[in-house]
DNA sequence: GAATCTGTTGGATAC
DNA sequence: CGTATCCAACAGATT
């Protein structure tokens, strides 16, 4: 076919270094070539993007763009503000198009538009190449390998990945662009319904980044949080291929920190500097190639003298989780981001619980508010004020900086569901979504499914404590000082448990450990909403009969509200009540606010029930 | 099919 | 201060 007329979409690849998919584009030969972004109304109204991921967009964004203006001054990164689905039909007809090109997504809400794209380019004559790029392994070949089955363990991923090939080497950015073709357009941009606006209370103003298709200047620029009625961004880490390409060096640099480097022995504490690589936001806008990752540490690995780190914990390790994350995804759609309709979650009767559209199968986004008790601890769990400094300072760090440390996320994670509140995981994982600058929905479902122990992980008697296990890696509670600055004065024996610190202490402090919290006053800081030691085996209660009851989320009886008569005993309650709820209280005998004490007939009724199965 | 081992990241206690 | 052991006990992989 002569003069190809390429559009080379950019979704989650926003990179030039090592694209399958931009090197499929470019191999084409183009006479001419549009580099095209275009804003999706679910992103900028149905999924929950707060202000320091926009701006990590919008830096991704600028900096490609000035990217590809370097290798062709004529060209750039043409942002359309109008919806893929109702924008390409048009564009294929203005532009003449003869091909669209882009990199492979599986996202259960990419798949559908993807299709709708495709649909509409068979119709108008354009052939439509994807590539796939955003994973080690094509996800779906990943799940084809593992028996058709999602890939649940990492175990899994290890035998199926090597099953599809190696993993390729990174491919040299291009040298050079095409000139763009014409970009006039002639056709009314269509607006997409604004309402609901999941966004809307982080916008200082409503959003204009649809008011027209080439932008307030015509000019197709990035947008900025002004246009999109954001307000500035809070955090301090920035987006871009050419940071993530240095931030990479660096880390590659230190031959020892890349080739030993081994997760859980990282501290959740550490923040100047972190402990982690920060590229994982990198990796999911795609600013960072996971191939060149890969390779660049593999190489350092292979050639360490000393005794280097294996996978899973190490940093390829990592990546490996993220494909099994991407497996499970893109096996089972949109029923991985929740739990009711999900064959692989289990169903526990978390308080509240989401709303379920039974037509669609799928959430709403809205919530049953079951426990108003639940509801005031959910609140004080997001803004940081539950009393445990531990849990504070790493919720207020995530809405700060958009970033916390994986064992943090572990820490908060399991305090809200399984280890503390009994709240459902869907509630933390609408709050990562909209806070967290590297959410990515397989990840932030299967981490949060993890945590609660609904799937990939069980042993939920491995439960955190907001006390102890900041204690192994910040004795002097340096981290929540940074984070909870009413704290600073505090000697660090109290800095984990505040409420135990003497008035006198409290004075020297210059601070009050008093209030429930709902408010933040100067020079208070809240007393701990629950007992800890106490709700940690309230809720172990629960998740043991829970687990005895088996449902997954897509049993009817989960899905029907039958469940609620397999649960009327004295575990910690069904999500309409906790029944029996004082008889378990009765049981755990607290000691003067210091430990509880589980008194020999929880033991004994437990063992017995599971002797007796 | 049963028994055993292993699982990226728990806590408390003893030495 | 590091390491071993128990706690009470899940599920997937391996034998």
């Amino acid at each position: 076919m002569g003069n190809p007329r390429v559009i080379y979409w950019f979704r989650t690849d926003l990179r030039l270094h090592d694209s399958p998919a931009l090197k499929a584009a470019l191999d084409l030969n183009p006479e001419e070539f549009w580099p095209v972004w275009t804003w999706d109304p679910r992103y900028v109204y149905r999924a929950r993007v707060g202000t320091n991921r926009w701006q990590f967009l919008l830096d991704c964004q600028n900096d490609l763009s000035k990217s590809i203006t370097k290798l062709n001054k004529k060209s750039k990164l043409f942002l359309m503000r109008e919806a893929p689905q109702t924008l390409f039909p048009k564009l294929f007809k203005a532009w003449k198009i003869t091909h669209l090109v882009f990199e492979k997504d599986t996202d259960a809400y990419a798949k559908d538009r993807d299709e709708v794209v495709k649909k509409a380019a068979e119709e108008a004559g354009v052939e439509v190449i994807i590539k796939s790029g955003r994973t080690l392994w094509d996800s779906d070949e990943l799940v084809k390998k593992n028996h058709n089955k999602p890939t649940m363990s990492i175990s899994q991923v290890q035998a199926a990945g090597p099953k599809i090939g190696k993993i390729s080497r990174p491919i040299p950015p291009p040298k050079s662009i095409p000139d763009p073709g014409d970009t006039k357009l002639d056709f009314e941009p269509q607006r997409p319904e604004q309402n609901p606006d999941l966004n809307s209370s982080s916008r200082l103003q409503g959003d204009k980044s649809y008011e027209r298709i080439s932008g307030p200047n015509d000019d197709f620029a990035v947008p900025t949080l002004e246009e999109l009625g954001f307000a500035r961004a809070t955090s301090s880490h920035r987006g871009g291929e050419t940071i993530a390409l240095q931030m990479l060096d660096r880390i590659i640099a230190d031959e020892q920190y890349t080739a030993t480097f081994e997760k859980p022995n990282t501290a959740p504490t550490a923040f100047e500097p972190q402990a982690t690589t920060l590229l994982s936001p990198h990796l999911h806008f795609g600013s960072l190639s996971i191939r060149e990752f890969y390779w660049r540490v593999q190489d350092v690995v292979d050639n360490y003298s000393g005794k280097a780190s294996h996978p899973p914990a190490s940093l390829t390790g990592q990546l490996l989780f993220r494909d099994m994350y991407f497996g499970a995804q893109a096996a089972l759609g949109y029923s991985f981001g929740q739990t009711l309709y999900n064959s692989h979650c289990r169903f526990i009767p978390w308080h509240l619980p989401s709303k379920v559209d039974h037509k669609t199968k799928l959430v709403t986004g809205e919530y049953h508010v079951d426990s108003p008790q639940a509801e005031e601890w959910f609140q004080r769990w997001k803004y940081g004020r539950t009393g445990f400094p531990w849990i504070d300072a790493l919720m207020r760090q995530l809405r700060q900086e958009g970033w916390i440390h994986h064992l943090g996320r572990h820490a908060v994670a399991c305090f809200l569901t399984r280890g503390g509140c009994y709240i459902s995981w869907e509630r933390g994982a609408e709050v990562f979504e909209e806070w967290l600058i590297d959410h990515e929905t397989a990840c932030n479902a299967g981490n949060w499914q993890w945590l609660s122990c609904t799937a990939f992980f069980a042993q939920f008697f491995r439960c955190y404590s907001p006390i102890a296990f900041p204690k192994k890696w910040d004795k002097e509670g340096i981290f929540v000082k940074r984070y909870v600055p009413e704290l600073k004065g505090l000697d660090a024996k109290y800095i984990y448990e505040p409420w135990k610190a003497p008035m006198a202490d409290q004075k020297k402090a210059k601070v009050r450990i008093q209030g429930d919290g709902k408010e933040q006053l100067e020079g208070v800081y809240p007393k701990p909403m629950f007992d800890f030691n106490e709700r940690r085996n309230i809720c172990i209660e629960g998740m043991k009969k829970a687990y005895k009851v088996g449902l997954y989320g897509d049993d009817p009886k989960a899905i029907d509200g039958t469940w609620r008569k397999l649960f009327d005993d004295d575990a910690e309650g069904p999500t309409e009540g906790n029944t029996n709820i004082m008889v378990l209280l009765k049981r755990t005998r607290v000691v003067r606010g210091k430990k509880a004490v589980k008194l020999k007939g929880a033991t004994e009724k437990g063992r017995s029930v599971s002797e007796a199965k």
